[in-house]
DNA sequence: ATAATGACTGAAT
DNA sequence: AATTCAGCCATTA
């Protein structure tokens, strides 16, 4: 189902971005994954950039493979994502990284 | 159609 | 541990 050619693919990651619940992140190599294949990743972050203003998309939601954010320059972006990410009840490591085992989505079974 | 870029990722140096 | 190289996919020129 979910696998229309190109100009959707934005719609899909963002679809599926907005499927993750509140106090949870994940990374752009799941959300390519979801849509198909794990090195999508660049596209998704290519997406995610594309995002306008005022979007309903948590972007934010979405960082890196090591549970951090990476940008490349604009760190403005950066903290503005770390500190939504705290609001939404997301903790960061000593490193500034996330619990993937805790706040990782889609969340595990157990817990 | 080809080349270059990019909010990624993993392995190599 | 930090930096560099290379692979992957979608978008833009």
């Amino acid at each position: 189902m979910p696998s229309p050619p190109t100009p959707t693919f934005w719609h899909d990651v963002w679809a599926l971005v907005r499927t993750i619940p509140p106090g949870r992140v994940t990374s752009y190599g799941t959300v390519g994954a979801m849509l198909g294949s794990p090195r999508l990743a660049r596209a998704v972050g290519w997406a995610l950039h594309a995002l306008p203003p005022g979007t309903d998309v948590p972007w934010q939601r979405v960082i890196n493979a090591r549970g951090r954010i990476s940008f490349r320059g604009d760190d403005i972006r950066g903290m503005e994502q770390e500190l939504r990410l705290r609001a939404e009840g997301v903790e960061f490591g000593p490193d500034g990284a996330v619990d993937w085992s805790r706040f990782g989505w889609p969340a595990r079974g157990g817990d």
